[in-house]
DNA sequence: CCATGTGAAGGTATTCACAGCC
DNA sequence: GGCTGTGAATACCTTCACATGG
């Protein structure tokens, strides 16, 4: 095999790959092919096999893939090969939502403390996570996390950031509709619910007949074909 | 000018412009550079340029955009020209979170109904909107609501999916953690939460002194430059 | 025979550089 | 002078086709 960089966009699809190989060692499967792989979670199997030839052979002609040897290589690229543990920041309606999520720990991902303002919630507890003041944010220093999840309002979401980029975390996803600016070692990643949703109506053609919504929209004569 | 396909990457960014534009226009501006805009939404500016220049000259050169202009053209090819009305489905800690959200109301999406399946909740009223049946959910056919957000667990994702196809549900953003299939006049975005947040690690370097993660990996001699 | 792994081809998106216009 | 709009160049990603090996 050759060692590549691994593309981005294959980066992207890692954690589905996890997500279908871990269901089908599940089932009680120890290898899986492409093809099958390909089935459970929605990418080509063309794709999936230059995916994974990116970083090793771990195919058996015939056959198929070694389950759990490719979780466990695709783990230690993710990097979750150890627990991750994660703050989060801002408990509100969204924030304590995430609190009680179920769905981090497949990936190793542990929410182990939260933050807020808030006078009236500093204290109680959620899920056995007792909220503390975001006054104290820095003591995340002491407590090896690395991540951390922010669900504040967008006026605050900047001084968050910068709060826990001081506090020594190393990655935020970021659910505040707004750019936020960190150094660059600090990877950010933020998802906007509310511009998800509002880019579905572009799919839906306007009348029920059409199935291009680009069509809408006059092409020239002259555009090159 | 030219009339071109709109990249789907385009499409993804506008959104973002729009939000960008819209805060522009309330703190007084009447119109923008596509450097301000960058500035302000965090996407270079030639790209911009390229963005807007698939649909149309909005521009006036030595000045930059016409704010409401630009805006409301953005709005008509994402069809959020219109209200949209959408239908939740699923009223656990993410699905409430997500009743309560203000942050749809920008893009005109309306969050105008909303389906349970547990007899606990349903009659239950959050945010003005009272929850309902999910056996009635065909009643949406005759209620004007193209969209839909499902916030189920993952084993009834599919069945839900289904159903809000029969109802005649357009777009579907769908948050639990798993592939859901629709005929493709559908369109529908999975937003997997937990899976967002596994990619990052990725990012972080194993040693606090690298910067490129890839370096981890060995990149053989005869690998092409 | 079956399924992987990979060069090569094809397609899409980003970046550049600058002409064109206000 | 400033800023847009866009062909051309580049980088990136996907798809194909098939040689390779169990």
């Amino acid at each position: 095999m050759r060692y590549h960089k691994i593309p981005d966009e294959t980066v992207r699809r890692l954690p589905v790959y996890l997500r279908g190989l871990m269901a089908s060692a599940n089932e009680g499967h120890r290898s899986i092919s492409s093809r099958s792989l390909a089935d459970s979670v929605g990418v080509n199997s063309w794709q999936i096999r230059k995916d994974f030839s990116y970083f090793g052979d771990f195919g058996t002609r015939g056959v198929g893939y070694d389950i759990e040897r490719l979780a466990k290589e695709i783990k230690k690229i993710l990097r979750l090969d150890v627990i991750r543990r994660a703050v989060l920041v801002g408990v509100g309606d969204l924030g304590s939502a995430l609190l009680a999520y179920p769905g981090f720990g497949i990936y190793g991902l542990d929410i182990v403390a939260a933050f807020e303002v808030a006078p009236k919630k500093i204290g109680r507890t959620f899920n056995g996570i007792t909220i503390e003041d975001f006054a104290r944010i820095d003591t995340v220093k002491e407590r090896d996390i690395s991540l951390a999840v922010v669900a504040v309002p967008r006026a605050e979401a900047q001084l968050a950031v910068d709060r826990l980029v001081t506090a020594g975390i190393k990655g935020i996803l970021n659910f505040a509709p707004c750019k936020v600016s960190a150094p660059k070692r600090v990877k950010v990643i933020t998802l906007d619910i509310a511009m998800e949703l509002a880019r579905l109506p572009y799919y839906i053609p306007r009348t029920g007949r059409m199935d291009e919504p680009q069509q809408v929209r006059p092409v020239a004569a002259d555009t090159v074909t």
